[in-house]
DNA sequence: TTGTACGCGTTATCAA
DNA sequence: TTGATAACGCGTACAA
């Protein structure tokens, strides 16, 4: 059980008595070849566990075989998401990837992520939300010779590939839902605009309203930030009102989560007496009672594409830009129900 | 201000008219060595933007300046923690971070872990829990020369460093204050042993009651695994006897909000009707009304600590294990109070 | 105190 | 379709 000696490509040569290239190009798989040279040096690798030393393909490949990944103040269930889908790509790539926290609001943070890039010699970066909105960031990537990928961004580059996610049309079913289960006075928390998702969680809301052929009353539209707090003020706000909204949604599920709290400091019941839907299935939304009724991005999925992405463009395949769109899952639980 | 080609040691020397070793010396702080020579390659060093090639370094040198983070299921949130008090030390030392997420159920995983360690030729790697109470693991990792540092390991090993937190002690407190407030019986949920923590938590509990003669009962101790659905069930069967218990302490906040949601579905008003409290400071204890009173480990900081200890160590200096200890911070906020 | 030559484990070039 | 051998950028003996 214990592997004392490193094996090396050479030793795999040796057991499967072909030279090193051979060996090299079944791992690179690089043709033609004939299928048992293939097959003895498959045998080999497997027999004797053979990793390729990460460190050597870099050097030897005049590439550092690191991406890195950066992001800034946003919540951990969705950088841990992000990092899974990345860390997936990376595993099966050949790649290690490179950890870069950072805060958004800092002034030199341009010059702070360039040069991360550069220090580590890193191949590539993935931008997420709210830096991949950054402005000059994704220029001074590039300038530099960086490759950039982003997730998410409130606005394609044309130069940048990026994969997102089609949360305006997620939103629409969901309100459309909604309104046919009865309600008509639906409050909308907004998100933080840094965001890009935040317009198109909107767009959602307003589009599936003027389909069903209702009113837009700007009043029951309160701008959130994000957190819990900014979402149990604004369904203080939305609670309060004369005529108060029988469902709300909120762009993310911590504001939904806030939501839950406002209607409960007033003896509201959820989701008997007000109908709650959020967005992102974060943790809390499934640590709440009742449970959350949300909107799933495939996130993971989404930063795995990205890495791929990322490390093709690395490998000089897929010089060109590419745009990738996901569609998100709609997750019925227990928060929303029909409105008499 | 494009930089074209790449610099390598070479082209530092031939700046600096030395050779390349002496570059090499200056950059691993080497003695004795001339100061006008060291400053002479500082300068050409600076001028140039020169930094070494990860890759060549980890292929050439024993070290490689870079060390693992391997960890498996377990909260986001928490690993979130951990990995930036993590990267805050490699920062600081000159390190870089590879993280290797995996399954700590899966039958291969000490190979897996050995291999990605050799694999990226890391220095050493920081085991969180419960990776670090797999039997075997270290033994491996140490066998294969690669140094280990533990985060809150169940059982602290003389030959691997540790750090961890006073958990028995902060619990202990909590619950004191508890039965100060006038709570006697005290409904406590258990957390999955292949934590260390659980123990250390569970221990706190006992000798609270033990310090303020009460009894212990142990109808009033239930086994969950750390999850908002343990903590629901637990709830159910703690809120449902008899002699039902006025406060409930939760061996982590997802469990905590489990209890929120028993109290919940049978109209129990929280803190007026039951106290409960949590453990971890989860970002569910502060989206959930009311807000958790929970307990806060520095998880940050021990993580940095941990990473320094790693380095240290790596560095030849600090060769003895060393154990450290840091103490939890209690968080009152609204989930108990008094009973009368 | 500084320099020379070789090795680390791959990929790339050019033959065979 | 395969193989010998020179890079790749740096650390480490061993010399000077």
């Amino acid at each position: 059980m214990t592997v004392l000696k490193k094996v090396t490509i050479t030793t795999v040569a040796n057991k499967a008595e072909v030279s090193v290239k051979t060996v090299s190009r079944v791992l690179n798989r690089e043709t033609p070849m004939r299928d048992s040279t293939r097959d003895k040096v498959l045998k080999a690798i497997n027999e004797l566990g053979y990793k390729p030393s990460l460190a050597a393909v870099a050097l030897a490949g005049r590439q550092s075989k690191m991406i890195g990944l950066v992001y800034s103040n946003i919540s951990a269930s969705y950088v841990m998401s992000i990092q899974t889908g990345v860390l997936k790509a990376c595993s099966e790539e050949g790649c290690n990837l490179i950890i870069h926290p950072c805060d958004s609001e800092s002034k030199s943070i341009i010059t702070d992520i360039v040069n991360f890039a550069k220090n580590s010699h890193l191949d590539g970066v993935i931008l997420i939300p709210p830096l991949c909105n950054k402005k000059g960031l994704v220029e001074a990537l590039t300038e530099h010779e960086i490759n950039v990928v982003n997730i998410s961004p409130a606005i394609k580059s044309e130069k940048v590939p990026s994969v997102c996610c089609e949360d305006k049309a997620a939103v629409e079913v969901m309100i459309g839902e909604l309104i046919e289960a009865g309600h008509s006075e639906i409050g909308f928390i907004k998100g933080d605009f840094s965001h890009g998702a935040s317009l198109e969680r909107l767009m959602g809301y307003k589009s599936a309203l003027l389909k069903a052929g209702l009113q837009i009353n700007e009043s029951l539209i309160k701008q959130g930030n994000f957190t819990f707090e900014s979402g149990k003020a604004c369904g203080q706000d939305l609670l309060s009102m004369a005529n108060r909204p029988t469902a709300i949604f909120a762009s993310n599920d911590y504001m939904a989560a806030g939501v839950f709290a406002s209607a409960y400091d007033i003896g509201l019941k959820i989701p008997n007496d007000l109908s709650v839907v959020g967005f992102d299935d974060a943790p809390v939304s499934r640590q709440i009672c009742p449970l959350l009724s949300t909107i799933k991005q495939p996130i993971e999925k989404m930063a795995e594409s990205a890495a791929r992405l990322l490390i093709a463009k690395n490998k000089g395949r897929g010089n060109v830009s590419r745009h990738l769109s996901f569609s998100a899952e709609l997750l019925y639980r227990e928060s929303h129900k029909q409105h008499h």
